[in-house]
DNA sequence: GTTCAGGATGCAAAATTCTTGCATAGGGGC
DNA sequence: GCCCCTATGCAAGAATTTTGCATCCTGAAC
C-alpha cells in the first residue's frame, strides 16, 4: 500500500489517506445506485444506526468521495433522440490548444461527456442532439469553425447498453 | 411534430405524448445538477409552491423522464486510478453475438458505460481499473477469452474534462 | 356560448426524515 | 493504566415530505 502511494501522483495520496472501510463501501455502493434511500434503509443495509449512516455520507460528501448527487434524465424524454460519440484530433498537441479545447467542451451544453485521451484521438466526446440535423448544425458550429481541430470521427449510438457512473468499490 | 412522430420508432411517441412545459424543464435542469435541493428551494426557482414541485418531480419519476437518482462517486477516491475508453469490434455483426456481448457488458462491473455504435467500432466502452495492471488483467478476462471479439483498441483517459449526464433541456 | 370533467394548484396538517446534542464505548498512543 | 480522539446510539428538535381537501383553470363536448 505504501509502495502504491509512492508510485502514484501526489494528489492521489490525498484520497488514499482517507481510508474507506467496508461500511463506507457498502454505503457508496448503495447510494451510487439510488441516492434517495433514507437513513433508515441504509442503516438496515449496513447494521449501523440511521444517524451513523447519515454522518458517514455527510463525511464522504465533504471529502469529495461523493462528487455530486444528481437525477439522471432520459435523453429521449427531453427530445434528445440522437447520441453520438466523437473522436477529435487537434492540429497540434500544444498546451494552449488543449486547454482551449477543454474550455470549449465545458462551455458547450451539447457535450455531455468529454475525455482527454491517449491513442487514436486526442479527445472523446459524447454529444446529444435533437436529431441528425441538429448534430450536423452542432458540427458546423463546434468543429468546422474551430481551427484548432484537425479532424473528427463520428459514431452514432444505436443502443445505450449501459449508461451509468457506477463503479466497483472493493475495500 | 406529427411528421416527426411518424418518422420515429413507436416507443419514442410515448415520451413525446407527455408534454414537458417550461416548469418541468426548469425542475429537470435543477435536479440533474443537484437532486438534493429541497422542494422549498425548487419552489423559489420556478415560482410554484413546494407541493407542486414535489408532485411534478414525482410525476417525472413515474413517467421515466427521470431514470435514476444517484450519487456520483469519485473514481480515484475509491481506488480506480485508471479510466480507459475501448473501441471493440466483433467477429460478425450477428444478432446473437451482439446480444451476447451486450449481456457481458451489463454483467461486468468494470464496464461503467457501454454503447452499441455505428462507425469505426461496434461498441464503445468506458472501463475503470485500479491501475494498468488491473486493466491488463481485465482485457485478458473480458476480451482475449471472448471468441466473439475480433479486436479492440484502448485509449487511456488522462483528464475527465467533463463527466456528467447533464442534458440541454429546451422546451 | 355554456357546462362539465379532469388536472393542477396552494394551504394546512400529519407523517416521516434529517439534524443536533449528549453520553458512552472502543481503540490507539504514551 | 491513563488519556484523548473518534465513532456510535439514543432522544429530542427541526426540517422536509406527503397527504387530504378545497379551489381554480383549461379544454372538450354540446
Amino acid at each position: 500500500m505504501q509502495e502504491f502511494c509512492i508510485l502514484n501522483k501526489p494528489d492521489a495520496r490525498f484520497y488514499m489517506s482517507q481510508e474507506l472501510d467496508r461500511i463506507d463501501a457498502a454505503l457508496l455502493n448503495a447510494v451510487q445506485r439510488n441516492n434517495r434511500l433514507t437513513s433508515d434503509e441504509l442503516a438496515e443495509l449496513v447494521n449501523l444506526s440511521p444517524t451513523a449512516c447519515h454522518r458517514r455520507l455527510k463525511r464522504l460528501r465533504a471529502e469529495g468521495v461523493i462528487e455530486a448527487d444528481v437525477s439522471i434524465v432520459s435523453p429521449k424524454a427531453v427530445g434528445r433522440q440522437v447520441t453520438v460519440i466523437v473522436l477529435v484530433s487537434l492540429e497540434r498537441e500544444r498546451a494552449d490548444i488543449i486547454d482551449r479545447f477543454k474550455t470549449a467542451i465545458r462551455n458547450t451544453r451539447e457535450v455531455m461527456i468529454g475525455y482527454y485521451v491517449t491513442g487514436d484521438a486526442d479527445f472523446i466526446l459524447v454529444v446529444t442532439a435533437k436529431d441528425m440535423e441538429g448534430y450536423e448544425e452542432f458540427t458546423r458550429r463546434f468543429f468546422y469553425e474551430n481551427h484548432d481541430i484537425k479532424g473528427f470521427k463520428t459514431m452514432v449510438v444505436m443502443d445505450r447498453v449501459k449508461a451509468s457512473f457506477v463503479l466497483p468499490i472493493d475495500v
